[in-house]
DNA sequence: TGACTCACG
DNA sequence: ACGTACGTGAGTCAG
């Protein structure tokens, strides 16, 4: 088999990167996206190709010769933005680190370079693909060199593959006739002037007539069209000159270095080290374990191996007193070893127990200390330790992973070593990488100084970071969000998970039953109608059968076939009574298997599903519910609502469930002080009607369903940071009439607008949005040059601190509920929360107590200038009570 | 693994 | 002109 090289335009891919990938910044604040985006497509491609060589050009700034031929003609190329400006020598300089053979030439442009290396490496036997965003290339084009053209939308990379069969088929033209297209149509890109008048369908019909740019100058006397022609005639030397632009040259003085050019020891140290500071979280895994244990620096603190539980007992002792970083190594309700980072005699010390097969007094040990911190405790993911730590309290607790959490929520996880990174400019290597796939119980037999430094490592991490992220939460002022809000409500969650709530299991499976034998029947049905036995779950294959095979008219969308979503469907129901089958069974398979099937798998042996509570992953400070997510369960449709009687209170409880009523409309009306619609929130009367009767002017009582329906869409569409294209397809209504909507919103309350034109100058000033309690969200999308992805960010800008505000509102309420709970003994447990809801599972002999508590804390959880509303329920199951 | 769809606020 | 509502999580298909 013949040898492979790859090479790669450098510049061109690094400029389509720039402009395909969100903005990203490194923790330095430097761009990052067109360096991310170019590993991602040279990643892309080695995985695919797997080849023996790779090559990466790039231009000289300096002008080449080619373009100062066209410079002296006319203009220049548009300059590069500094935001991509700053990368280009961060990128090479990875390039070189990761051993590949970046060539650039003073005086000589990527595409020659690149078509003299394929042309040369051609003539040694080698398959060249080569990698440009930039279709001149598609000229050198031949059987053995592949042109790939990356196309990065959405963040989503697709590669065109040119062989020359390909251009012909996109060009009608051979690659060598591909230049002199060019020379007639031009290109602006490129300063290739081409013959005025002659755009692309002209050249190309030109070519394909005369086969060549000296054909058709020997029949330009036949060309039909007048102005063509005498353009043509008049232009002969600009012809001449756009084809020198255009051709690429192959024969520059350069050979190919295959020794250099071999593609391999791209993961070593030194790249690591750069791929660190840029933060590429997800290419690091790329690299192996050795590597990243290589580049770890020597140990952090004095690693101190305890000998028994006593000696650790008074390490702990010790610890509490002052500031210290925790780590407990547990799995599967098992704990097996601890260490403790403090300073002590002027010096970092790590103290570690490994408890495994031995005292067994570790968890006792561990649960006394955390009951007498006269210090700081800071740990990660404190809410996953609470089993083995008081909870009563968390005055003394600091969750860096929380911390990390607020002073960056747009990250997609928080654990220890990410956190090193970043604050610390520490590596250390990942579970993974020290244990591959053991479970801890596993490695502590087969390596047990690994895991010693991976728990000291982590006590470390906690320690310092934490005491870096308490500042510079205490710069942001984020500490008060931190101290009252998210401490306090690791351990309120951690209640709720730990008391899960009831469900009646075989309720929920004759539930099941009745969706699977209505879903039989559909099955049959849809089959039948349609004659084919298909896969219905399908999109791909249902949408072949309704816009094909049925010739249903609503065609296309979405990028790999027909749209068949459920507003796409729900405009053909009407007519097609077959549309109308698909819609229920999607319904119904959609409640069988995420709810019915879905839910029973959760049940815990107490009968109980007990969720996980995410307090780390949303990007506006709501809480998040996983496994199962207990916060979308069925209520909008009364077959799916009715799963909702499964879930019950135990023997002896009801459910009290608490709900604010339009909590961030409130908000809006509140942070906006727009008098009008505070006035509205204080005429105690229908929201949606006031705002209908003001907005279109008609008298209160005279409001349509359909004109409330309308101000209610365009209530919501302000907090989301309304558009006009987005109302009117949530009204389908025309986006003018949309439009005229907001306007007559706006001037019935002008100081919402006034309001969320704030929000967005401000955050485009600071670079991130801040809610009432002072939660920020950055929102770097601001500064992209997208159109797209900057109106992304005004309108989040403008919900960020709405649904923010309502978010924190609500995890105070939460704190209070369970505090006077707890402080006036009650047994009744809060034990879901769905954003704007609570659920309580209450004694019976404690409900009307609980009631009181429940509403009060909820509406005095913020001081705002509208009264927070409490709707309140009591039952028997979650559809009742609700 | 990503795209699509759909459940909730 | 660009091509959209804000915030989530889970099941399924198809590559």
């Amino acid at each position: 088999m013949s040898e492979k090289l790859v090479l790669i335009d450098g510049h061109s891919i690094a400029h389509r990167a720039f402009y395909g990938v969100p903005d990203l910044t490194n923790s330095e604040g430097l761009h990052t996206n067109a360096i991310y985006g170019f590993l991602n497509i040279m990643f892309r491609i080695l995985d695919e190709e797997n080849p023996d060589y790779l090559v990466v050009t790039f231009d000289e700034h300096a002008p080449t010769f080619r373009h100062k031929m066209y410079e002296a003609y006319k203009g220049t190329r548009k300059p590069m933005p500094d935001e991509m400006r700053e990368q280009m020598p961060v990128l090479r300089q990875l390039l070189e680190a990761m051993k590949i053979n970046v060539i650039s030439v003073p005086g000589l442009e990527a595409d020659d370079l690149m078509g003299t290396l394929a042309k040369k490496a051609q003539a040694e036997g080698i398959e060249v693909s080569l990698v440009s965003g930039d279709r001149d290339l598609l000229q050198i084009s031949d059987e053995h060199i592949l042109i790939r053209i990356p196309k990065t939308n959405y963040g989503k990379t697709t590669i065109e593959d040119y062989r020359p069969a390909d251009v012909v088929a996109k060009y009608q033209v051979t690659p060598k006739q591909f230049i002199e297209l060019k020379a007639l149509m031009g290109d602006t890109a490129d300063n290739i002037p081409g013959v005025p008048k002659v755009g692309e369908k002209t050249a190309t019909e030109l070519m394909v007539t005369y086969g060549s740019l000296d054909g058709i100058y020997e029949h330009v006397e036949e060309i039909g069209k007048k102005s063509i022609k005498e353009s043509l005639i008049a232009n002969r030397d600009l012809a001449d000159l756009s084809l020198k632009l255009a051709t690429i040259k192959i024969d520059c003085d350069i050979e190919l270095d295959k020794e250099k050019s071999r593609a391999d020891g791209f993961f070593n140290p030194e790249s690591y080290e750069i791929m660190k500071r840029l933060g590429f979280k997800k290419i690091l895994e790329r690299f192996s374990g050795d590597v990243v244990k290589e580049t770890a620096k020597a140990p952090k603190a004095e690693v101190i191996e305890c000998k028994n539980i006593d000696e650790f007992s008074a390490c702990l002792d010790r610890a509490i007193k002052t500031e210290f970083g925790l780590f407990l190594l547990n799995e599967d309700g098992n704990l097996y070893a601890a260490s403790v980072c403090f300073e002590e005699e002027g010096a970092l010390k790590t103290y570690y127990i490994n408890d495994y097969m031995g005292s067994g007094q570790l968890p006792d040990t561990i649960c006394k200390a955390s009951e007498n911190i006269s210090g700081m405790l800071y740990t990660s993911d404190i809410k996953g330790l609470y089993e083995y730590l008081d909870h009563t309290s968390t005055e003394h607790y600091f969750d860096i992973v929380i911390g990390a959490y607020l002073l960056n929520p747009l990250k997609n996880d928080y654990d220890a070593e990410s956190i090193a990174i970043e604050y610390l400019d520490l590596t250390v290597p990942q579970r993974k990488e020290r244990f591959g796939k053991a479970l801890f119980s596993e490695a502590l037999l087969a390596n047990t100084s690994e895991v010693r430094s991976y728990c000291c490592d982590n006590a470390f991490i906690s320690l310092s970071a934490g005491l870096l992220i308490r500042d510079k939460l205490n710069e942001t002022g984020m500490s008060s969000v931190m101290r009252n809000i998210e401490m306090p409500l690791t351990s309120v969650l951690y209640g709720m998970e730990k008391e899960g709530v009831l469900v009646k299991r075989e309720e929920l499976a004759a539930y099941g039953k009745k969706l699977g034998v209505r879903i039989d029947e559909l099955e049959k049905e849809i089959k039948e109608k349609s004659g084919e036995d298909f896969n219905i779950n399908s999109p791909k294959q249902l949408g072949e059968i309704l816009f094909e095979k049925m010739n249903i008219p609503g065609g296309k969308k979405t990028k790999t076939g027909y749209s068949t979503a459920a507003d796409v469907l729900e405009k053909l129901a009407p007519d097609y009574p077959f549309v109308a089958d698909i819609l229920e069974y999607r319904a119904l398979t959609k409640l069988k298997s995420t709810y019915a099937d879905g839910l029973a798998g959760f049940i815990a042996s107490d009968g109980r599903i007990h969720t996980s509570f995410n307090q780390t992953i949303t990007a506006t400070g709501r809480i998040s519910s996983t496994d199962p997510n207990l916060q979308n369960i069925p209520i909008r449709t009364e077959l799916g609502r009715q799963l909702r009687a499964v879930f019950v209170p135990k023997d002896g409880c009801v459910f009290v469930d608490a709900d604010y009523s339009q909590i961030e409309l409130r908000v809006l009306a509140s942070l906006s002080g727009d008098k009008g619609l505070i006035d509205a929130y204080k005429e105690d009367k229908d929201i949606h009607r006031i705002t209908a009767s003001k907005v279109f002017g008609v008298p209160f009582d005279e409001v349509t369903e359909q004109l409330r329906r309308n101000a209610k869409a365009v209530n919501f569409g302000i907090v989301y940071g309304i558009s006009s294209f987005g109302l009117s397809q949530d009204l389908s209504i025309g986006q003018k009439e949309a439009k005229a909507y907001i306007e007559q919103y706006f001037k019935t309350y002008p100081q919402i607008k006034e309001y969320l034109d704030k929000l967005v100058s401000d955050a485009k000033e600071k670079g991130y949005s801040e809610t009432y309690f002072g939660r920020r969200r950055p929102i770097p999308e601001l500064k992209a040059q997208n159109f797209m992805q900057r109106s992304f960010g005004e309108r989040v800008a403008m919900n960020a601190p709405i649904q923010g505000t309502a978010a924190d509102i609500m995890k105070i309420a939460m704190i209070n509920v369970a505090k006077r709970l707890s402080d006036e003994g009650l047994k009744s447990k809060m034990i879901l929360q769905v954003h704007d809801e609570i659920v309580i599972e209450a004694l019976k002999e404690e409900k009307d107590r609980v009631c009181e508590i429940i509403t009060e804390s909820m509406k005095n959880a913020a001081d705002l200038a509208v009264t927070l509303e409490v709707g309140l329920g009591v039952g028997e199951n979650w559809l009742e009570a609700h």
